[in-house]
DNA sequence: TGTACATCAGTGAACGCGCGTTCACTGATGTAC
DNA sequence: TGTACATCAGTGAACGCGCGTTCACTGATGTAC
């Protein structure tokens, strides 16, 4: 109940990420986003002169909020170790805390929410979410590639698949943490995998559990 | 075009389960289902009296189709060696294999699917669906169970998790692999699994790299 | 300081189409006796 | 061997509602001169 002066675009915007990472884009009137956020139908065509317009908003606004995420994360963990590893090691745990916190469970995932709804978008709505993925592949890649040149691995291993493997594991874990309604396996998942890269590079002898 | 002798019923499963796949749910109408199959639409509601017995229907026999792949692939793992880390391993490689084998890419994850349109279902979709996550989650648990009888893990590691991480990873690999448009990328994350289960429970001073 | 025009953020009514659903009916095959 | 009835696998026409979209219009605020 708090609309006081947030403009109505970016109300629309809200009550339209909430709703579709809930039900599904086609799923998702515009009767009721208009109803939530106190607004004639005219009025939210004022604002997207189309729904798939409200799509493409929408994702590009998910895919910044993530980023912001994302440097939060890293420039903690950079600020409490300078070896990459260790660094990225911090930086998983946050992040998975990050996922943990999350007040009414985590929000989900645009970039999987649209894959499950894609010959609804046009060309542009899937290469933005391509794009996006891909964007975090070389940022996840370039830490791990500093990790792999002070750390000789323990197994032979494709630098961009592990990189991928974070968001495979927050995609897959959302879902799963979805269906089985147990809000605690996405951080816990996000947690194996950062055991796996730990396992992967880390010196053999060390032992030390907390 | 080989719709021969197989029952319409069957015929609109079939179809219904390539769109929805493809679509999602409420992107599929009943319409391109009939017109796929060659029947009035009062045909199809002879076969399901609602589009939710339909939904049902396509899951309960999805999950019978996923089942008999991971049967398949675990007895064939078995016959080749006793040994119950081998075999995970084995049978792990089996079935990176068979999601890379589907000809047209892989078919998606229905659980997935069904998981990011949750409020079009009713409970006991939702419940068919989260039992069948929990019994993919036992299944693995199995053998990792007796895996971990034979060999000392290297790391504290809770086995359910790891168990559930290869329905992760699954689902989480279909999604990106779609999404970047990369078919190799879903076999190849499952064979990253496949590394972690290893370097969690082989032995350190082995290195048998092919 | 007042008037003219432009822009912004909407309103209200209407439309038309697609979609799920219903209902009365049908022609072919199976079963009882 | 023929008749009566039941079931199976549909057909065809109609309905009604929700949803995205359009269009002409409006009242408040900003800007030029």
């Amino acid at each position: 109940m708090a609309n006081l002066d947030v403009p109505k675009k970016q109300q629309i915007l809200e009550a339209a990420q909430a709703a579709i990472l809930a039900k599904g884009f086609s799923a998702t009137s515009i009767d009721e986003l208009i109803a939530e956020v106190g607004i004639s139908k005219s009025g939210f065509f004022y604002h997207f002169r189309d729904k798939t317009i409200l799509a493409r908003a929408l994702l590009e606004r998910y895919i910044e909020q993530d980023d912001v995420v994302f440097d939060r994360a890293f420039d903690e963990a950079d600020a409490l170790s300078e070896d990459p590893l260790h660094s990225f090691l911090i930086a998983l745990k946050l992040l998975a805390k990050v996922f943990d916190d999350m007040p009414n469970g985590h929000p989900g995932c645009m970039v999987a929410c649209i894959c499950y709804h894609e010959q609804l978008f046009d060309q542009e709505v899937r290469n933005i979410n391509a794009k996006a993925v891909l964007s975090w592949r070389t940022r996840f890649r370039k830490r791990i590639e500093r990790i792999a040149e002070r750390y000789e691995p323990r197994i032979n291993i494709d630098l961009d698949d592990l990189a991928d493997m974070f968001s495979v594991v927050g995609d897959g874990g959302i879902i799963l943490s979805r269906v089985v309604g147990d809000k605690s396996l996405l951080p816990r998942q996000l947690l194996l995998y950062r055991d796996f890269v730990r396992l992967i590079f880390e010196p053999v002898q060390v032992s030390d559990k907390p």
